[in-house]
DNA sequence: TCTTAAATATGATAATTATCATATTCTTAT
DNA sequence: ATAAGAATATGATAATTATCATATTTAAGA
């Protein structure tokens, strides 16, 4: 469903949105062991979030990744589209192009509101309300 | 969702559903260029298929690929499964094992029940009957 | 200002997936 | 029997994704 880059990228941000904040800056090394990724590839996807300013970070001594209010209000879906792009969610099953209500492939009216569905699930669901999920104990991030 | 090697087996197993019969074999060639895949491609994931009886084949003259009775009677997901495997549509989003409902991961709660019923979905329909829904006008297959 | 500790930029290598090519085997019809 | 037309088995190449490595830049503190 999703690549490697986006899980690992959604883990290592879920892990910042639970243990990080604008005073409590997190290493790359701290955050890679516990989310079981490998660090120079987590790293790299960070960088990534960063840039686009999913995620926040400061270099130098002190310096970190972490989540500032703001990043904590964005939607899960923020995050798979900074790594895979909007292309790989939103394509046909069958075809290569985009999929067309009044032209749909076979599978589009099995596959397509389920689509439909999840997009709003993770456009609705901001990092912060899983983050809250994950201390309440409903969730569990490491795995 | 799916890789692009179980795209093109669903086209190309849909497109015999629909134009091929015990005794209507058709070639790869005539499969191929309809549904828009490479031949040699398409040809290899046929004859996995095939291995496997998901559709049907005979060799030498006025052989080809078709679809039995039988073939037809099987659901979707079983193409899906004969390429892929099983592994792909069942593993957890964020973790890379399996899905866990006694520990799920922060995703589970959104993605879980609705690839429950997707693939449930795809474990009802056939092939037959999606092969009906493209002859009754209520789908397209080349795109 | 200089040293140090961090992210950043850039790119190399490995693994997987997608694509292409071809010699072999089987089946039908001559 | 045998010639021809098809799938089959096998493997080679290309493209993409995943992974690793390192030199550069920036920020903080001595
Ligand atoms: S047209 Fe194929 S999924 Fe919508
Ligand atoms: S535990 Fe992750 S999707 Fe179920």
């Amino acid at each position: 469903m999703f690549t490697n880059s986006v899980k690992y990228a959604l883990k290592a941000v879920l892990f910042l949105a639970v243990h990080s904040g604008e005073e409590r800056k997190i290493m790359v090394k701290d955050i890679a062991e516990p989310i079981n990724v490998p660090k120079a590839y987590i790293a790299k996807l960070l960088q990534e979030l960063s840039k686009q300013e999913i995620i926040s970070s400061t270099r130098g001594v002190k310096g970190g990744f972490y989540l500032t209010e703001s990043n904590l209000k964005q939607p899960v879906l923020n995050v798979i589209y900074a790594i895979d792009g909007t292309y790989r969610m939103n394509s046909c099953l069958l075809s290569l192009e985009s999929c067309n209500e009044y032209k749909p492939c076979p599978l589009h009216h099995i596959v397509s509101p389920m689509r439909s569905k999840l997009i709003e699930s993770l456009k609705e669901k901001t990092l912060e309300d899983l983050s809250i999920e994950i201390q309440s104990g409903l969730s569990y991030l490491p795995l």
